[in-house]
DNA sequence: GATAGAATGGAACGTATATTCCACGTTCTA
DNA sequence: TAGAACGTGGAATATACGTTCCATTCTATC
């Protein structure tokens, strides 16, 4: 049963061989193989017994033809299908991308080679930062920038892992002129630093699981004082999504326990940059005069 | 068992109430629902072992969340799923769909350009990103690798716009087991806190352009010291280059003036888990026993 | 029209899977 | 600090599935 002779690798492949291979085959391998062409998506995800009720033939049948196609039962075949319906569907959401590249990963762990992890980061990041652009919204970002702009003063907060984050946030706004709080939690004094918190302020709260105590309850304080909140985080269920008056959800990949932040800190570029786009438009709205014609 | 009772009927309606439900779940339960929320798919494709394998419980443990959702067992809700996947799937050609799926992106714009700024800067940084695997090479990285392994103590620093990789060096190193020094300058005591560092201890360094004073210092004390000294900048010829036993050069996207940091954080992360890997693998070589499952 | 060869349907089989069950551990409560 | 209720992991079990096998039917050739 050397299945490598000549199985098809891919979903196309696949297609083509049945293609080619159509006159030879019998009147009822012809058949299936109708159906295979007519409804990939069937064979890829109902069971056996379902295909062959749907395509009126017996399960042993679709055996004999995929064994027909070199392949050593039928699933393989279903397998392969299984795959290119997923990876033509994660096409919009790469999270399945990424599995496979843990996945790759493990499996070639013991050797830990230096450059290849490096590449393998590369890849890894890559797939992190278009996955952000596939699933973040414009209208969220608006949302988001809006929030920002309308504040009065920023608090920005981020402990442990999403304290890089919240570094870069901080520094960021108050480069572009923005009245920012970076409460760093330095001496013990996160509540005096958020304790001013007000009505016409907004808390920027990154987070990710597992979710610091500190950030969730200086998420209820900042609620409970009447401010807003604007958290990153990685799940919607987090602590802090329900509070929040907008949530923007960051999916970074992860490697044993190694979270990545190349996405988060692209939506925080994102943001300050926005936010300051936004301020120059509406600055010049309101002054009009403002002439870069100049003779 | 009433399946019917509350059990969700469609894809969407598990999604609701999986949240809506959230709170009320066990710690592991809560667990199931976070990987049913991120990896839908994976739930709807893969067999209930692999999932369980995945996301890191027992299969039983997912027969569970499902009954607890009214579902007579975990096979009902993946047909669910796998329904749902299959009519999104179906309902459009695969480039079709991607096309709806930016064109729903464009048609929600409201204020601006937010949206193309993300995808700038996405585009940006994936370029960063690649821009680094071509010009580090393996024998920098090893290098790095083993001055950060053969250091006894590690003295982390990077101030203004390198304080968030800095700061994710720092926590991340003491995450898998270095001792480490975080240089953070708090309350004006970066002298005192680098003043222990001796000649068998690491100053990693991180600094852009402009090059913050306090780091340039600290490097030319660390290096009068005995001190090794491991710098990740933005040039060759930066003030700390020449002193160090190691440069690891990173070039970041630049978009209208704002500078990225992605490069810089995947860098960071491969130094991390290389010297993890390092370690793990002279500890198999000391320590045979040693048996690790999860980080 | 007879016969050899291939193809087919359906039952039987072994395996992999989902599910159940129970002893153990953990976390509240009195 | 007990005790009880709940939650959890893993072995045991039942089920469903893919696959194989063989008697029967179909097709082609003489």
């Amino acid at each position: 049963m050397t299945e490598s002779a000549t199985a098809p690798r891919t979903a196309e492949e696949l297609r083509a061989a049945i293609l080619e291979r159509y006159d030879t085959f019998s009147k009822r391998l012809q058949q299936i193989a109708r159906f295979v062409l007519d409804h990939p998506d069937d064979l890829a995800l109902e069971t056996l017994a379902v295909v062959a009720e749907r395509s009126g033939v017996q399960p042993s049948a679709i055996v004999r033809f995929a064994k027909a196609l070199g392949y050593s039962g039928a699933m393989p075949m279903q397998r392969l299908l299984r795959d290119g319906l997923l990876a033509n569907h994660t096409a919009l959401g790469y999270g399945e991308r990424v599995r496979q590249f843990n996945a790759a990963l493990d499996s070639q762990a013991g050797t830990g080679d230096d450059g290849e992890l490096l590449a393998e980061f590369v890849d890894r990041d890559t797939l992190a930062l278009e996955n952000l652009r596939q699933t973040m919204t414009k209208a969220e970002l608006a949302r988001a920038v809006k929030l920002i702009d309308q504040a009065q003063t920023l608090y920005i907060m981020g402990f442990r892992r999403a304290f890089p984050v919240a570094s870069y946030l901080a520094y960021s706004f108050q480069q572009v002129g923005k009245r920012t709080v970076f409460v760093d939690g330095v001496g013990g004094l996160t509540r005096q630093q958020i304790g001013a918190i007000g009505e016409s302020d907004l808390l920027i709260a990154v987070s990710y699981h597992p979710y610091a105590e500190e950030t969730v309850h200086a998420v209820e304080g900042a609620v409970s004082a009447g401010a807003k909140v604007l958290t990153i985080t990685d799940s919607l269920v987090s602590p802090m999504a329900k509070m929040a008056a907008q949530v923007l959800q960051v999916r970074e990949s992860e490697v044993r326990g190694f979270r990545s932040l190349a996405a988060s800190l692209c939506l925080a570029q994102t943001l300050v940059i926005s936010l300051a786009f936004e301020r120059e438009r509406a600055g010049a709205r309101t002054a009009p005069r403002t002439r870069r014609r100049r003779s």
